[in-house]
DNA sequence: AAAACGTGGAT
DNA sequence: TATCCAAGTTT
């Protein structure tokens, strides 16, 4: 199936994008990073988020210098969050154990944190011109797509087959090409929905299209019902500052500041008093928001309290008071700087 | 093997 | 508005 690549190379060639950002650098840093922000992330969302990390961290140096806070900060908004933080582990591994001489090989590149085979096998033919295979989720699409093949993502054997089929696909030569095409075209033309067979370079020897079942690939994800969770949160004002709280390093949002949190239906004047120890006028329910994660629902109850009087000056590194764009700018999650936001424009 | 992990685009 | 899921990895 030589003819596969050879057509996909010369689509690339004429019809595949060229100047993204992180495709001006063979820096392997760059290409990294660029890697690892548009994990389960579409190119349009990722752009500015790597324009502005970039100019704060422009190498791998500077990133393993920084506090892990600040990496977090530029990364607030672009979501999985684990990302950044083996990021930031990612790059003090390769200063403290490799005197910053990054991994080359794919091997190699899949020792670091929260990079995984795919994620290699990008950064190694990017940024060093392996020969190695890809199989994010347009190369699975196409894949199945071409070669009718059969099974549910997630199935083991299915993934195998998969990858077994983008390591038999590889060209001798061109591979960074080969690799791109394979993603654009993903991306522009073998699409989830309504794919575009008429300008396809390889649909002459598609066999879903031969077969008139390209909808049929690949099989959509059965997902459980999300789960809903409710919480309240609580904006505590002392002015123009407003209390954040750091969340447990792992887990939701790990690692970011957010707002106080409380169980639905305590008593928000007593949970300040005992828990955050403050005295507090009477609580202000404010609109509810409901966030919705790939895999469950949140429902926030958010509460308005302003403090009249900080009560216990117990020592608490993870609590903070900041002003309000402060806070804003600080990293918090998404549905917290709505609620921040929308705080500014009613004071 | 299955679930956790965020947010926004597309339809 | 509701649903699916995107340049996946980790546990």
């Amino acid at each position: 199936m030589r003819d596969f690549s050879k057509r996909l190379i010369a689509w690339q060639k004429v019809h595949g994008r060229h100047g993204l950002p992180w495709q001006r650098s063979r820096d392997p840093y760059r290409i990294w990073l660029s890697e690892v922000m548009l994990q389960q992330t579409q190119v349009g969302t990722v752009i500015p988020y790597y324009e502005q990390f970039l100019d704060r961290f422009p190498d791998l140096t500077r990133l393993a210098r920084a506090p892990l806070a600040e990496v977090l900060r530029l990364w607030a908004g672009l979501g999985y969050y684990s990302r950044a933080r083996n990021l930031h582990r990612a790059a003090l591994k390769i200063v403290d154990e490799r005197r910053g001489a990054f991994p080359r090989r794919r091997v190699a590149l899949e020792e670091l944190p929260g990079v995984g085979r795919s994620t290699a096998a990008a950064v190694a033919v990017f940024a060093f011109g392996a020969r190695e295979a890809i199989l994010d989720g347009n190369a699975k699409r196409v894949l199945a797509r071409h070669f009718a093949v059969e099974g549910v993502p997630g199935n083991s054997a299915y993934e195998a087959k998969l990858w077994s089929l983008a390591e038999s696909l590889l060209p001798a030569r061109d591979v960074p090409t080969y690799t791109q095409g394979l993603m654009d075209l993903g991306t522009a033309v073998c699409t989830r929905t309504s794919p575009g067979c008429a300008h396809c370079p390889v649909a002459s020897s598609c066999v879903a299209l031969k077969r008139g079942c390209v909808a049929a690939f690949p099989t959509p994800l059965r997902r459980k019902p999300a789960r809903v969770r409710s919480v309240a949160m609580l904006l505590l004002l002392r002015g123009s500052q407003i209390l954040l709280q750091a969340r447990p390093p792992a887990g939701i949002w790990g690692g970011l500041w957010s707002l106080p949190e409380m169980p639905i239906g305590v008593d928000a004047r007593a949970h300040c008093a005992a828990e955050l120890g403050c005295e507090v006028g009477t609580p202000e329910a404010l609109a509810p928001l409901r966030h919705r994660f790939t895999h469950f629902t949140l429902d926030i109850r958010p509460y308005r309290c302003e403090v009249s009087r900080v009560m216990s000056r117990t020592e608490e590194p993870r609590r903070v008071w900041y002003g309000l764009a402060q806070a804003e700018a600080a990293g918090v999650p998404v549905p917290v700087r709505k609620l921040l936001r929308g705080l500014r424009r009613n004071t």
